[in-house]
RNA sequence: GCCCGGGUGGUGUAGUGGCCCAUCAUGCGGCCCUGUCGAGGCCGCGACUCGGGUUCAAAUCCCGACCUGGGCGCCA
């Protein structure tokens, strides 16, 4: 039985179990708070009330131990929830060793790098593991809207043989008698499985990335939400993204709003459609030269002046992957789902055609025989198609207005963390 | 990869050359207390990352190592 399950009406004898989240033994009377998943019970100890034998255990146990706790409900107007319990039996099932590494009562603050030593016991205050509640709403939120929307979720390899898209760093791995790489991306499967026959899928799992930036919105092992879609173009995985962020948002504000109170925050769900923004009037409110990227500067200057979400559209084909369909003399049919603070998404409608695949590989300065497995996909029928990658953690970092990106994630590694 | 910052009890901190065998909070141990909800009161415990140097004197200044936070580049 939960915390939650229990309130001042409920008859009879009840079972509890959780952690000591604290006890404040007053002399006569001693209360114990007990916490577990859901919430915090208050178990309260009459001296008079209570054989020894309780009041016993209950002296010897240290904060954090695990209790189970057997008692009856009183309603008391006193106690925290409206109602108490006073217990008839205690079993300790596993004591706590003390000093504790971290205070997880809160009262004494403690610093990421700590909090994420002892990631397990940190994971025990409650506003931690509200994030990680929601997080799991959320990728319930987005599997639900996916398959409502006639998507198959598949899973792609994470080893692989050559780099994706070029641009950013991989970590080697060993593979048998060869070298092989951590995935990057989905890209090239998710669009392999569009020869395939699958017309919608999506895939919810990890990239690597191996660039070593020490930010607060990076994480070198993150978790990407990928959708490729047969017969779309750019506008219409836009639509769907949009419309994926407003579900995530509604979803959450109505099924996680407990968890959303212990956070104290209140989420604000955004107005759909988004502001559609191109590429040249980017740079302009950024003042930037065609052909720039936007730096660090350039976004928050971009996101200042927005102040929503929004996409940036029609990005210079030079700077996009060779897998981006041209459009006019030198742009994409591409896009970058931003936030204020950060860019969530970014997508394209694909190159179909073989030849001009090729081509453009080549001109990136890449051989088009290390792509043969999947430049082949191309060859006997591949349907024209878009599609899209978003970053959970970005997504959840900005959505909850979490300052550090690690916060979303339960074990981050970065340039310096392995472990735990 | 470039740049800036930081390592003081279990945790979070004060202390920038002598006033420090180191402050405060929390914690832990003991005692008092029948309505706590950051409980309160009294007593006690527990720390200067490591190595070298400067100095009459180093937590404090210098050098190096190790650990680490952040900004930028790049990247999602």
């Amino acid at each position: 039985m939960h915390s939650i399950d229990i309130d001042p009406k409920t008859k009879g004898e009840v079972e509890v179990t959780g952690w000591i989240h604290e006890i404040r033994d007053l002399g006569g009377i001693t209360f114990l708070l007990l916490r577990d998943r859901e919430g915090i019970t208050q178990i309260t100890l009459p001296k008079r009330k209570i054989s020894k034998e309780i009041l016993e255990k209950v002296k010897k146990a240290s904060r954090e131990s695990v209790l189970r706790v057997k008692g009856d409900v009183q309603e008391d107007g006193r106690a925290p929830n409206g109602f108490e319990i006073l217990p008839s039996s205690i079993e300790i099932l596993a004591m706590a060793k003390s000093p504790l590494p971290l205070d997880p009562t809160e009262k004494v603050s403690a610093e990421i790098e700590t909090r994420l030593d002892q990631r397990f016991l940190d994971m025990r205050r409650p506003r931690v593991k509200a994030i990680f509640m929601i997080r799991s709403y959320a990728l319930r939120a987005i599997r639900e809207f996916f398959y409502e929307k006639d998507f198959i979720e598949v899973n792609t390899p994470k080893i692989v043989a050559t780099a994706t898209e070029g641009g950013t760093a991989l970590f080697p791995i060993s593979y048998f008698e060869r070298e092989a790489f951590l995935n990057q991306s989905p890209q090239l499967y998710k669009q392999m499985l569009m020869s395939s026959g699958f017309e919608r899928v999506f895939e919810i799992g990890p990239i690597f990335r191996a660039e070593e930036h020490s930010t607060r919105r990076h994480l070198n092992e993150a978790t990407s939400i990928d959708m490729e879609m047969s017969y779309a173009d750019d506008e219409g995985v836009m639509r769907l993204l949009e419309e994926l962020i407003h579900h995530t948002y509604k979803y959450i504000a109505k099924n996680a709003s407990r968890y959303l109170r212990v956070l104290e925050r209140e989420i604000k769900i955004p107005d759909i459609p988004f502001k559609r923004i191109s590429y040249n009037e980017a740079i302009e409110i950024s003042d930037l030269e065609w052909g720039d990227d936007f730096g660090a500067l350039g976004e928050r200057k971009l996101g200042e002046s927005i102040g929503e979400h929004y996409f940036i559209r029609k990005w210079p084909l030079e700077i996009k992957p060779y897998y981006t369909m041209p459009c006019g003399k030198n742009e994409s049919k591409s896009f970058d789902l931003m936030h204020p603070r950060a860019e969530l998404a970014s997508g394209s409608q694909r190159v179909h055609d073989h030849k001009l695949l090729e081509k453009q590989i080549e001109e990136r300065g890449f051989s088009p025989e290390s792509f043969f497995f999947y430049l082949n996909t191309f060859k006997y029928g591949m349907p024209p198609h878009a599609g899209w990658g978003l970053g959970l953690e970005r997504l959840l970092m900005t959505m909850l207005d979490l300052d550090n990106i690690r916060e979303a994630v339960m074990f981050p590694r970065d340039r310096r963390r392995l472990v735990p």
